[in-house]
RNA sequence: CGGGGAGUAGCGCAGCCUGGUAGCGCAUCUGGUUUGGGACCAGAGGGUCGUAGGUUCGAAUCCUAUCUCCCCGACCA
Protein backbone atom coordinates (compact mmCIF):
# COMPACT_ATOMS: atom_id res chain seq x y z
CA UNK A 1 0.00 0.00 0.00
CA UNK A 2 1.80 2.87 -1.47
CA UNK A 3 1.89 6.34 1.01
CA UNK A 4 -0.61 9.39 -0.13
CA UNK A 5 1.84 12.36 -1.24
CA UNK A 6 -0.23 15.37 -0.11
CA UNK A 7 0.31 18.68 -1.38
CA UNK A 8 1.10 20.66 1.71
CA UNK A 9 4.20 19.67 3.58
CA UNK A 10 2.49 19.79 7.10
CA UNK A 11 -0.69 17.54 8.25
CA UNK A 12 -3.77 19.53 10.20
CA UNK A 13 -2.92 16.32 12.82
CA UNK A 14 0.42 17.36 13.57
CA UNK A 15 0.38 21.19 13.44
CA UNK A 16 -3.41 23.18 12.97
CA UNK A 17 -1.65 26.52 13.14
CA UNK A 18 1.24 26.10 11.26
CA UNK A 19 -0.99 24.45 8.70
CA UNK A 20 -3.50 27.30 9.01
CA UNK A 21 -0.79 29.28 7.96
CA UNK A 22 0.90 26.81 5.19
CA UNK A 23 -2.87 26.99 3.47
CA UNK A 24 -3.15 30.63 3.13
CA UNK A 25 0.32 30.50 1.22
CA UNK A 26 -0.09 27.52 -0.47
CA UNK A 27 -3.63 28.49 -1.75
CA UNK A 28 -2.50 31.66 -2.55
CA UNK A 29 -4.88 33.76 -0.10
CA UNK A 30 -2.99 36.28 1.52
CA UNK A 31 0.20 37.39 2.47
CA UNK A 32 2.26 39.43 4.61
CA UNK A 33 2.31 43.21 4.10
CA UNK A 34 5.21 44.64 6.23
CA UNK A 35 2.67 46.59 8.56
CA UNK A 36 1.65 44.91 11.12
CA UNK A 37 -1.50 42.85 11.51
CA UNK A 38 -2.14 44.00 7.69
CA UNK A 39 -2.22 41.53 5.35
CA UNK A 40 -2.19 41.96 1.58
CA UNK A 41 -5.33 39.64 0.17
CA UNK A 42 -4.65 38.25 -3.27
CA UNK A 43 -6.40 37.42 -6.10
CA UNK A 44 -8.07 34.31 -4.96
CA UNK A 45 -8.45 34.91 -1.75
CA UNK A 46 -10.20 38.76 -3.05
CA UNK A 47 -12.12 36.51 -5.47
CA UNK A 48 -13.52 34.49 -2.62
CA UNK A 49 -14.68 37.84 -0.89
CA UNK A 50 -15.71 38.67 -3.65
CA UNK A 51 -18.38 35.56 -4.39
CA UNK A 52 -19.28 36.24 -0.44
CA UNK A 53 -19.78 39.98 -1.27
CA UNK A 54 -22.14 39.38 -4.29
CA UNK A 55 -24.02 36.58 -2.53
CA UNK A 56 -24.75 38.11 1.26
CA UNK A 57 -25.43 41.99 -0.64
CA UNK A 58 -28.57 40.20 -2.50
CA UNK A 59 -29.52 38.47 0.64
CA UNK A 60 -28.98 42.12 2.43
CA UNK A 61 -30.83 44.12 -0.22
CA UNK A 62 -33.64 41.10 -0.07
CA UNK A 63 -34.01 41.82 3.31
CA UNK A 64 -35.20 45.43 2.60
CA UNK A 65 -31.64 47.19 2.91
CA UNK A 66 -30.03 50.25 0.78
CA UNK A 67 -26.33 50.21 0.22
CA UNK A 68 -24.57 53.84 1.08
CA UNK A 69 -20.78 54.45 2.25
CA UNK A 70 -19.73 56.82 5.21
CA UNK A 71 -16.60 57.80 5.64
CA UNK A 72 -13.32 56.27 7.30
CA UNK A 73 -12.29 59.04 9.69
CA UNK A 74 -14.78 60.18 12.90
CA UNK A 75 -14.25 62.93 14.12
CA UNK A 76 -13.29 61.70 18.29
CA UNK A 77 -16.10 63.96 19.97
CA UNK A 78 -18.55 61.99 17.99
CA UNK A 79 -16.93 58.96 18.83
CA UNK A 80 -17.19 59.60 22.41
CA UNK A 81 -20.33 59.97 22.53
CA UNK A 82 -21.85 56.49 24.28
CA UNK A 83 -19.69 55.65 27.49
CA UNK A 84 -19.54 51.72 27.09
CA UNK A 85 -18.31 51.48 23.52
CA UNK A 86 -16.00 53.97 24.09
CA UNK A 87 -14.72 51.47 26.76
CA UNK A 88 -15.38 48.82 24.37
CA UNK A 89 -12.85 50.49 21.80
CA UNK A 90 -10.64 52.82 23.16
CA UNK A 91 -7.36 50.86 23.83
CA UNK A 92 -7.42 49.67 19.84
CA UNK A 93 -7.87 53.06 17.66
CA UNK A 94 -5.54 53.91 15.24
CA UNK A 95 -6.02 57.94 15.40
CA UNK A 96 -4.74 60.63 12.85
CA UNK A 97 -3.61 63.55 14.30
CA UNK A 98 -1.52 65.89 11.42
CA UNK A 99 -2.53 66.30 7.56
CA UNK A 100 1.24 67.59 6.41
CA UNK A 101 4.52 66.07 6.45
CA UNK A 102 7.58 68.07 6.19
CA UNK A 103 11.25 67.11 6.67
CA UNK A 104 12.87 67.18 9.73
CA UNK A 105 16.14 67.71 10.97
CA UNK A 106 17.81 64.35 9.68
CA UNK A 107 15.88 65.02 6.34
CA UNK A 108 13.34 62.64 7.11
CA UNK A 109 9.98 63.37 6.42
CA UNK A 110 7.78 63.85 10.03
CA UNK A 111 4.19 65.36 10.65
CA UNK A 112 4.23 69.00 10.43
CA UNK A 113 3.81 70.26 13.98
CA UNK A 114 2.55 73.14 12.06
CA UNK A 115 -0.54 71.21 10.77
CA UNK A 116 -1.89 69.04 13.51
CA UNK A 117 -5.62 68.86 13.60
CA UNK A 118 -7.65 70.98 15.61
CA UNK A 119 -9.53 67.73 16.70
CA UNK A 120 -8.49 64.35 15.82
CA UNK A 121 -9.86 62.08 13.90
CA UNK A 122 -9.93 58.32 14.64
CA UNK A 123 -9.92 55.45 12.33
CA UNK A 124 -13.03 53.92 12.07
CA UNK A 125 -13.08 50.44 14.53
CA UNK A 126 -17.48 50.10 13.54
CA UNK A 127 -19.53 52.99 12.87
CA UNK A 128 -22.39 53.45 15.15
CA UNK A 129 -21.58 56.20 16.04
CA UNK A 130 -21.00 57.75 12.50
CA UNK A 131 -24.45 56.29 11.59
CA UNK A 132 -26.28 57.84 14.57
CA UNK A 133 -25.04 60.91 13.67
CA UNK A 134 -26.51 60.48 10.17
CA UNK A 135 -29.90 58.63 11.52
CA UNK A 136 -30.40 62.02 13.62
CA UNK A 137 -30.58 63.99 10.53
CA UNK A 138 -32.67 61.94 8.20
CA UNK A 139 -35.27 60.32 10.60
CA UNK A 140 -37.85 63.30 11.65
CA UNK A 141 -41.00 62.00 11.51
CA UNK A 142 -42.58 57.52 12.22
CA UNK A 143 -42.62 57.43 8.75
CA UNK A 144 -39.24 57.38 8.14
CA UNK A 145 -38.91 54.24 9.86
CA UNK A 146 -37.40 52.04 9.29
CA UNK A 147 -34.72 53.22 8.06
CA UNK A 148 -32.45 50.02 6.87
CA UNK A 149 -28.99 50.74 5.66
CA UNK A 150 -25.79 48.92 4.72
CA UNK A 151 -22.15 49.70 4.03
CA UNK A 152 -19.24 47.44 2.67
CA UNK A 153 -16.10 48.73 4.17
CA UNK A 154 -12.55 48.52 5.82
CA UNK A 155 -12.42 49.41 9.81
CA UNK A 156 -9.32 49.33 11.94
CA UNK A 157 -8.65 47.70 15.68
CA UNK A 158 -5.22 47.68 16.42
CA UNK A 159 -5.26 44.28 18.16
CA UNK A 160 -2.52 42.83 20.01
CA UNK A 161 -2.25 39.44 18.76
CA UNK A 162 -3.56 39.29 14.93
CA UNK A 163 -3.81 36.19 12.84
CA UNK A 164 -4.14 36.42 9.20
CA UNK A 165 -8.03 36.79 8.19
CA UNK A 166 -9.26 36.14 11.77
CA UNK A 167 -7.95 38.97 13.32
CA UNK A 168 -5.92 41.49 11.66
CA UNK A 169 -5.65 45.08 12.18
CA UNK A 170 -7.43 46.28 8.96
CA UNK A 171 -10.33 44.10 7.99
CA UNK A 172 -12.93 44.04 5.06
CA UNK A 173 -16.43 43.31 6.26
CA UNK A 174 -20.12 44.46 5.72
CA UNK A 175 -21.79 46.30 8.28
CA UNK A 176 -26.01 46.81 8.69
CA UNK A 177 -27.26 49.72 10.89
CA UNK A 178 -30.95 49.67 11.27
CA UNK A 179 -33.26 52.11 13.02
CA UNK A 180 -36.82 50.65 14.40
CA UNK A 181 -39.87 53.15 15.74
CA UNK A 182 -39.73 50.05 18.68
CA UNK A 183 -38.04 47.60 20.66
CA UNK A 184 -40.43 44.91 19.34
CA UNK A 185 -39.42 45.75 15.94
CA UNK A 186 -35.82 46.57 16.15
CA UNK A 187 -35.35 43.06 18.09
CA UNK A 188 -37.45 41.24 15.09
CA UNK A 189 -35.08 42.64 12.75
CA UNK A 190 -31.79 41.66 14.50
CA UNK A 191 -33.14 38.34 14.69
CA UNK A 192 -33.86 38.39 10.67
CA UNK A 193 -30.31 39.39 10.04
CA UNK A 194 -29.12 36.64 12.53
CA UNK A 195 -30.51 34.28 10.41
CA UNK A 196 -29.54 35.67 6.99
CA UNK A 197 -26.25 35.14 8.21
CA UNK A 198 -27.02 31.59 9.28
CA UNK A 199 -28.35 30.80 6.13
CA UNK A 200 -25.66 32.58 4.24
CA UNK A 201 -23.16 30.78 6.27
CA UNK A 202 -25.38 27.15 5.76
CA UNK A 203 -25.73 27.35 2.10
CA UNK A 204 -23.35 29.21 0.21
CA UNK A 205 -20.19 29.07 2.69
CA UNK A 206 -20.95 25.22 3.62
CA UNK A 207 -19.86 25.95 7.48
CA UNK A 208 -22.93 24.48 9.70
CA UNK A 209 -23.35 27.40 12.07
CA UNK A 210 -25.20 27.25 15.33
CA UNK A 211 -27.34 30.69 16.02
CA UNK A 212 -28.05 31.89 19.13
CA UNK A 213 -27.59 35.16 21.84
CA UNK A 214 -24.24 35.79 23.29
CA UNK A 215 -24.26 35.89 27.27
CA UNK A 216 -24.32 39.37 28.74
CA UNK A 217 -20.73 39.52 29.10
CA UNK A 218 -19.75 38.69 25.72
CA UNK A 219 -22.09 41.93 24.62
CA UNK A 220 -20.62 44.77 21.91
CA UNK A 221 -20.25 47.58 23.44
CA UNK A 222 -23.29 49.40 23.90
CA UNK A 223 -25.67 46.48 22.94
CA UNK A 224 -28.54 45.50 24.79
CA UNK A 225 -28.61 41.90 23.15
CA UNK A 226 -26.06 40.25 20.80
CA UNK A 227 -26.43 37.42 18.63
CA UNK A 228 -23.84 35.35 16.88
CA UNK A 229 -23.40 32.47 14.46
CA UNK A 230 -20.74 29.96 15.64
CA UNK A 231 -18.89 27.99 13.17
CA UNK A 232 -16.65 24.55 14.64
CA UNK A 233 -13.20 24.37 12.81
CA UNK A 234 -11.36 21.36 12.76
CA UNK A 235 -9.53 21.32 15.70
CA UNK A 236 -12.39 21.82 17.36
CA UNK A 237 -11.97 25.72 18.50
CA UNK A 238 -15.49 28.04 17.77
CA UNK A 239 -15.11 30.81 15.73
CA UNK A 240 -17.76 34.08 15.73
CA UNK A 241 -18.20 34.25 12.40
CA UNK A 242 -20.83 36.72 12.43
CA UNK A 243 -23.30 38.43 14.93
CA UNK A 244 -26.18 40.62 14.92
CA UNK A 245 -26.63 43.67 17.66
CA UNK A 246 -30.01 44.80 19.51
CA UNK A 247 -28.74 48.32 20.18
CA UNK A 248 -31.60 49.37 22.12
CA UNK A 249 -31.94 53.50 22.88
CA UNK A 250 -28.23 53.61 23.76
CA UNK A 251 -26.49 55.25 20.54
CA UNK A 252 -30.03 57.19 20.09
CA UNK A 253 -29.51 58.83 23.14
CA UNK A 254 -26.22 59.55 22.08
CA UNK A 255 -26.86 60.91 18.62
CA UNK A 256 -30.21 61.97 19.45
CA UNK A 257 -32.19 60.21 17.23
CA UNK A 258 -35.49 61.10 17.68
CA UNK A 259 -38.59 61.09 15.65
CA UNK A 260 -42.56 62.10 16.27
CA UNK A 261 -44.74 58.98 16.26
CA UNK A 262 -48.20 58.98 15.35
CA UNK A 263 -49.47 61.21 18.22
CA UNK A 264 -47.20 63.79 17.88
CA UNK A 265 -45.03 62.65 20.71
CA UNK A 266 -40.78 62.69 20.21
CA UNK A 267 -39.49 58.89 20.68
CA UNK A 268 -36.06 57.70 20.67
CA UNK A 269 -35.41 55.35 18.08
CA UNK A 270 -34.40 52.06 18.50
CA UNK A 271 -31.52 50.66 16.82
CA UNK A 272 -29.49 47.38 15.61
CA UNK A 273 -26.44 46.50 14.01
CA UNK A 274 -24.83 43.52 12.58
CA UNK A 275 -21.77 42.57 10.43
CA UNK A 276 -19.27 40.07 8.83
CA UNK A 277 -16.40 40.17 8.11
CA UNK A 278 -12.92 38.62 5.88
CA UNK A 279 -12.82 36.67 9.15
CA UNK A 280 -15.45 34.06 7.36
CA UNK A 281 -12.45 33.22 4.68
CA UNK A 282 -10.72 31.82 7.67
CA UNK A 283 -13.56 30.07 8.81
CA UNK A 284 -13.44 28.29 5.65
CA UNK A 285 -10.30 27.42 5.21
CA UNK A 286 -10.34 25.81 8.86
CA UNK A 287 -13.62 24.13 8.06
CA UNK A 288 -13.02 23.02 4.32
CA UNK A 289 -9.31 22.35 4.14
CA UNK A 290 -7.45 19.40 4.32
CA UNK A 291 -4.20 18.07 4.02
CA UNK A 292 -3.88 18.85 0.27
CA UNK A 293 -4.78 22.97 0.68
CA UNK A 294 -8.16 24.71 0.64
CA UNK A 295 -11.29 23.04 -0.79
CA UNK A 296 -13.63 26.37 -1.87
CA UNK A 297 -17.37 25.44 -2.17
CA UNK A 298 -18.57 25.95 -5.48
CA UNK A 299 -21.10 28.89 -4.36
CA UNK A 300 -17.91 30.89 -3.09
CA UNK A 301 -15.34 29.36 -5.92
CA UNK A 302 -13.82 32.38 -8.05
CA UNK A 303 -13.23 29.83 -10.52
CA UNK A 304 -15.70 26.49 -10.42
CA UNK A 305 -14.31 24.44 -13.15
CA UNK A 306 -10.83 24.69 -14.32
CA UNK A 307 -9.76 22.91 -17.27
CA UNK A 308 -5.91 21.40 -18.23
CA UNK A 309 -4.94 20.44 -21.28
CA UNK A 310 -1.98 17.71 -21.46
CA UNK A 311 -0.18 20.14 -23.89
CA UNK A 312 2.56 17.77 -25.75
CA UNK A 313 3.80 21.09 -27.39
CA UNK A 314 3.78 19.15 -30.54
CA UNK A 315 0.88 19.66 -33.75
CA UNK A 316 -1.08 18.05 -31.48
CA UNK A 317 -1.91 20.66 -29.18
CA UNK A 318 -4.20 22.74 -31.79
CA UNK A 319 -7.01 20.32 -31.31
CA UNK A 320 -6.79 19.58 -27.81
CA UNK A 321 -6.92 22.82 -27.35
CA UNK A 322 -9.99 23.09 -29.49
CA UNK A 323 -11.54 20.29 -28.03
CA UNK A 324 -10.93 21.93 -23.95
CA UNK A 325 -12.68 25.67 -25.99
CA UNK A 326 -15.02 23.75 -26.76
CA UNK A 327 -15.77 22.19 -23.45
CA UNK A 328 -15.19 25.16 -21.88
CA UNK A 329 -18.36 26.58 -23.91
CA UNK A 330 -20.67 24.20 -23.40
CA UNK A 331 -20.00 23.80 -19.35
CA UNK A 332 -20.08 27.80 -19.47
CA UNK A 333 -24.30 27.40 -20.61
CA UNK A 334 -24.70 25.30 -17.94
CA UNK A 335 -26.26 26.40 -14.49
CA UNK A 336 -25.17 25.39 -10.78
CA UNK A 337 -26.34 26.57 -7.71
CA UNK A 338 -28.78 28.96 -9.69
CA UNK A 339 -25.88 31.04 -11.61
CA UNK A 340 -23.91 30.03 -14.52
CA UNK A 341 -21.33 28.03 -13.93
CA UNK A 342 -18.13 29.49 -13.62
CA UNK A 343 -15.34 27.43 -15.84
CA UNK A 344 -12.20 28.62 -17.06
CA UNK A 345 -9.81 27.19 -19.48
CA UNK A 346 -6.08 27.19 -18.14
CA UNK A 347 -3.78 27.63 -20.92
CA UNK A 348 -0.67 29.03 -18.97
CA UNK A 349 2.74 27.44 -20.19
CA UNK A 350 3.81 24.62 -18.19
CA UNK A 351 3.85 21.18 -17.50
CA UNK A 352 -0.04 19.82 -16.78
CA UNK A 353 0.69 18.05 -13.36
CA UNK A 354 2.45 20.82 -11.68
CA UNK A 355 -0.42 23.21 -12.86
CA UNK A 356 -3.07 20.43 -11.57
CA UNK A 357 -1.45 20.54 -8.03
CA UNK A 358 -1.53 24.41 -7.83
CA UNK A 359 -5.04 24.11 -8.76
CA UNK A 360 -5.39 21.08 -5.58
CA UNK A 361 -3.99 23.74 -3.37
CA UNK A 362 -5.99 26.54 -4.34
CA UNK A 363 -9.29 24.61 -3.93
CA UNK A 364 -10.83 24.73 -7.40
CA UNK A 365 -14.00 22.31 -7.05
CA UNK A 366 -13.17 20.29 -9.97
CA UNK A 367 -10.42 19.90 -12.49
CA UNK A 368 -11.01 18.58 -16.05
CA UNK A 369 -8.22 17.27 -17.16
CA UNK A 370 -8.40 16.56 -21.39
CA UNK A 371 -5.53 14.78 -22.92
CA UNK A 372 -5.07 13.44 -26.43
CA UNK A 373 -6.34 9.80 -25.61
CA UNK A 374 -9.47 11.82 -24.30
CA UNK A 375 -10.03 13.38 -27.41
CA UNK A 376 -9.97 9.88 -29.62
CA UNK A 377 -12.72 8.55 -27.36
CA UNK A 378 -14.67 11.87 -26.50
CA UNK A 379 -14.25 11.77 -22.98
CA UNK A 380 -12.81 13.75 -20.32
CA UNK A 381 -10.79 12.97 -17.05
CA UNK A 382 -12.76 14.68 -14.08
CA UNK A 383 -11.01 14.84 -10.58
CA UNK A 384 -13.38 16.21 -7.38
CA UNK A 385 -11.22 18.27 -5.15
CA UNK A 386 -13.82 17.30 -2.04
CA UNK A 387 -12.85 13.53 -2.88
CA UNK A 388 -9.21 13.91 -4.23
CA UNK A 389 -8.10 10.34 -3.10
CA UNK A 390 -8.70 6.89 -3.70
CA UNK A 391 -8.25 4.01 -2.40
CA UNK A 392 -4.98 3.02 -3.89
CA UNK A 393 -3.36 6.27 -2.24
CA UNK A 394 -3.59 7.88 -5.94
CA UNK A 395 -6.22 10.50 -7.00
CA UNK A 396 -9.69 9.32 -8.07
CA UNK A 397 -9.73 10.11 -11.61
CA UNK A 398 -13.44 9.66 -13.25
CA UNK A 399 -13.46 9.33 -16.80
CA UNK A 400 -16.88 10.31 -17.85
CA UNK A 401 -18.03 10.82 -21.59
CA UNK A 402 -18.01 15.01 -23.03
CA UNK A 403 -21.13 14.66 -22.52
CA UNK A 404 -22.17 13.52 -19.56
CA UNK A 405 -19.37 15.96 -18.13
CA UNK A 406 -21.37 18.50 -19.54
CA UNK A 407 -24.48 17.50 -18.57
CA UNK A 408 -23.29 16.08 -15.15
CA UNK A 409 -21.74 19.45 -14.20
CA UNK A 410 -24.71 21.20 -12.79
CA UNK A 411 -25.11 18.09 -10.18
CA UNK A 412 -21.54 17.55 -9.58
CA UNK A 413 -21.37 21.25 -8.80
CA UNK A 414 -24.63 20.89 -6.14
CA UNK A 415 -23.20 17.33 -4.94
CA UNK A 416 -20.44 19.26 -3.90
CA UNK A 417 -21.38 21.73 -2.17
CA UNK A 418 -24.26 19.87 0.00
CA UNK A 419 -20.89 17.08 0.56
CA UNK A 420 -19.05 20.10 1.89
CA UNK A 421 -21.71 21.03 4.15
CA UNK A 422 -22.45 17.49 5.43
CA UNK A 423 -18.85 17.06 6.13
CA UNK A 424 -19.07 20.24 8.20
CA UNK A 425 -22.19 18.94 10.08
CA UNK A 426 -21.40 15.46 11.16
CA UNK A 427 -17.62 16.97 12.04
CA UNK A 428 -19.39 19.23 14.06
CA UNK A 429 -22.30 17.01 15.63
CA UNK A 430 -19.74 14.14 16.75
CA UNK A 431 -17.76 16.70 18.70
CA UNK A 432 -20.72 18.46 20.79
CA UNK A 433 -21.37 16.68 24.11
CA UNK A 434 -24.60 17.05 25.25
CA UNK A 435 -24.55 14.49 28.16
CA UNK A 436 -22.76 16.79 30.46
CA UNK A 437 -24.46 17.34 33.67
CA UNK A 438 -21.56 18.43 36.23
CA UNK A 439 -18.72 20.41 36.41
CA UNK A 440 -16.93 18.09 36.83
CA UNK A 441 -17.97 15.96 33.67
CA UNK A 442 -16.91 19.34 32.04
CA UNK A 443 -13.49 19.65 33.12
CA UNK A 444 -12.98 16.18 32.26
CA UNK A 445 -14.22 16.81 28.95
CA UNK A 446 -11.50 19.28 27.76
CA UNK A 447 -9.01 17.94 29.63
CA UNK A 448 -9.35 14.78 27.65
CA UNK A 449 -6.30 12.98 26.01
CA UNK A 450 -8.83 13.85 22.89
CA UNK A 451 -6.33 16.30 20.99
CA UNK A 452 -9.30 18.22 19.51
CA UNK A 453 -12.84 17.77 21.79
CA UNK A 454 -14.97 20.14 20.54
CA UNK A 455 -17.92 21.42 22.53
CA UNK A 456 -20.13 20.60 25.26
CA UNK A 457 -23.86 21.82 25.67
CA UNK A 458 -24.74 22.30 29.08
CA UNK A 459 -27.66 23.81 30.71
CA UNK A 460 -27.29 26.59 33.10
CA UNK A 461 -29.47 28.64 35.33
CA UNK A 462 -28.44 31.99 33.19
CA UNK A 463 -26.68 33.74 36.20
CA UNK A 464 -25.98 37.59 35.46
CA UNK A 465 -23.75 40.07 37.01
CA UNK A 466 -21.35 39.04 39.93
CA UNK A 467 -22.43 35.35 39.66
CA UNK A 468 -22.02 35.31 35.89
CA UNK A 469 -18.52 36.96 36.73
CA UNK A 470 -17.90 33.33 38.97
CA UNK A 471 -18.43 31.48 36.31
CA UNK A 472 -16.58 32.81 33.67
CA UNK A 473 -13.85 32.94 35.90
CA UNK A 474 -14.02 29.65 36.49
CA UNK A 475 -14.41 28.54 32.72
CA UNK A 476 -11.48 31.48 32.15
CA UNK A 477 -9.04 28.83 34.33
CA UNK A 478 -10.14 25.97 31.67
CA UNK A 479 -9.77 28.67 28.49
CA UNK A 480 -13.26 28.28 28.27
CA UNK A 481 -16.15 30.39 26.77
CA UNK A 482 -19.70 30.70 26.57
CA UNK A 483 -20.04 30.56 22.90
CA UNK A 484 -23.78 31.32 22.88
CA UNK A 485 -27.69 30.68 23.61
CA UNK A 486 -28.52 27.84 20.79
CA UNK A 487 -32.15 29.18 19.08
CA UNK A 488 -34.30 25.97 18.65
CA UNK A 489 -32.52 23.95 21.67
CA UNK A 490 -34.35 21.31 23.64
CA UNK A 491 -35.81 22.02 26.68
CA UNK A 492 -33.83 22.17 29.97
CA UNK A 493 -34.39 19.83 32.59
CA UNK A 494 -32.50 19.77 35.67
CA UNK A 495 -30.16 21.91 37.45
CA UNK A 496 -27.40 24.33 35.94
CA UNK A 497 -24.08 22.84 36.35
CA UNK A 498 -22.56 25.68 37.51
CA UNK A 499 -24.86 27.53 40.80
CA UNK A 500 -26.85 24.01 41.33
CA UNK A 501 -29.96 26.54 40.66
CA UNK A 502 -32.77 25.49 38.39
CA UNK A 503 -31.77 25.18 34.30
CA UNK A 504 -33.45 27.91 32.39
CA UNK A 505 -31.74 27.47 28.73
CA UNK A 506 -28.53 25.49 27.62
CA UNK A 507 -25.08 26.92 26.51
CA UNK A 508 -22.35 26.06 24.27
CA UNK A 509 -19.08 25.99 25.70
CA UNK A 510 -15.95 26.06 23.71
CA UNK A 511 -11.99 26.91 23.56
CA UNK A 512 -12.59 29.52 20.49
CA UNK A 513 -10.30 32.19 18.15
C1' C B 1 1.51 44.41 25.92
C1' G B 2 4.58 40.13 28.85
C1' G B 3 7.42 35.31 27.92
C1' G B 4 9.75 32.30 24.08
C1' G B 5 11.40 31.58 18.88
C1' A B 6 12.66 33.55 14.01
C1' G B 7 14.00 37.11 9.83
C1' U B 8 20.05 35.02 4.58
C1' A B 9 17.45 34.11 -3.63
C1' G B 10 10.25 33.17 -5.07
C1' C B 11 9.82 28.94 -1.04
C1' G B 12 12.43 25.84 2.70
C1' C B 13 17.10 26.11 5.07
C1' A B 14 22.81 25.98 6.24
C1' G B 15 26.66 29.49 7.40
C1' C B 16 26.99 33.07 12.91
C1' C B 17 29.71 30.17 18.45
C1' U B 18 35.61 30.93 16.52
C1' G B 19 34.67 38.23 11.75
C1' G B 20 38.11 37.59 5.82
C1' U B 21 33.41 40.00 0.41
C1' A B 22 27.46 33.91 0.68
C1' G B 23 25.97 28.42 -0.04
C1' C B 24 22.44 24.00 -0.47
C1' G B 25 17.52 21.86 -1.90
C1' C B 26 13.04 23.04 -4.43
C1' A B 27 11.30 26.60 -7.88
C1' U B 28 12.84 29.81 -12.34
C1' C B 29 15.49 30.33 -17.28
C1' U B 30 18.28 27.84 -21.55
C1' G B 31 19.54 23.36 -24.28
C1' G B 32 18.74 18.26 -24.80
C1' U B 33 16.18 13.58 -23.65
C1' U B 34 11.25 12.40 -22.22
C1' U B 35 5.76 12.53 -22.55
C1' G B 36 -1.54 10.44 -19.53
C1' G B 37 -0.27 11.51 -14.48
C1' G B 38 3.79 15.80 -9.03
C1' A B 39 10.00 13.58 -15.35
C1' C B 40 15.53 13.22 -16.22
C1' C B 41 20.52 15.18 -17.63
C1' A B 42 23.57 19.43 -18.35
C1' G B 43 24.23 24.53 -17.92
C1' A B 44 22.60 29.50 -16.33
C1' G B 45 20.27 33.67 -13.80
C1' G B 46 18.73 35.52 -9.14
C1' G B 47 20.51 37.86 -2.53
C1' U B 48 22.65 46.00 -0.27
C1' C B 49 22.08 38.51 4.67
C1' G B 50 14.77 42.79 7.87
C1' U B 51 16.33 48.09 8.83
C1' A B 52 19.50 51.80 11.22
C1' G B 53 23.63 52.84 14.05
C1' G B 54 28.25 51.09 16.51
C1' U B 55 33.02 48.10 17.19
C1' U B 56 36.84 46.65 13.50
C1' C B 57 41.76 47.22 8.42
C1' G B 58 37.41 44.17 7.36
C1' A B 59 30.62 42.44 9.81
C1' A B 60 25.50 37.76 7.49
C1' U B 61 28.78 36.70 11.77
C1' C B 62 30.22 40.81 17.59
C1' C B 63 27.31 45.12 20.27
C1' U B 64 22.92 48.57 20.53
C1' A B 65 18.32 50.18 18.85
C1' U B 66 14.24 49.33 15.88
C1' C B 67 10.61 46.86 12.46
C1' U B 68 8.06 42.41 11.02
C1' C B 69 6.46 37.31 11.57
C1' C B 70 5.39 32.65 14.48
C1' C B 71 3.99 30.13 19.32
C1' C B 72 2.07 30.76 24.52
C1' G B 73 -0.34 34.27 27.70
C1' A B 74 -3.08 38.83 28.71
C1' C B 75 -6.54 41.52 25.65
C1' C B 76 -10.38 41.25 22.13
C1' A B 77 -18.12 42.21 18.60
Amino acid sequence: MSEIRHALPIRRADDFAQWYQEVIAAADLAEESGVRGCMVIKPWGYGIWERMQALLDRRIKDAGHDNCYFPLFIPLSNFEREAEHVDGFAKEMAVVTHHRLVAGPDGKLIPDPEAKLEEPLVVRPTSETIFGDAMSRWIQSWRDLPLKLNQWANVVRWEMRTRMFLRTSEFLWQEGHTAHADAESAKEHTLRMLEVYRSFADEQLALAVIAGEKPENERFPGAEETWSIEAMMQDGKALQAGTSHYLGTSFAEAANIRFQDKEGQQQLAHTTSWGVSTRLIGGVIMTHGDDDGLRVPPAIAPVQVVILPMLRGNDSDAALIDYCEELRDAIAKQDALREPVRVQLDLKPGKPAPKRWTWVRKGVPVIIEVGGRDLEQGKVTLLRRDKLWGDDAKPAFAGPSRLDCVAEISGLLEDIQASLYDEALARRENAIARDVDTLEGLTAFFSSEKRYPGWVEVQWSKPTGEELQQVVDKLKSLKLTVRNVPINAAPVEGTCIFTGKPAVERIYVARAY
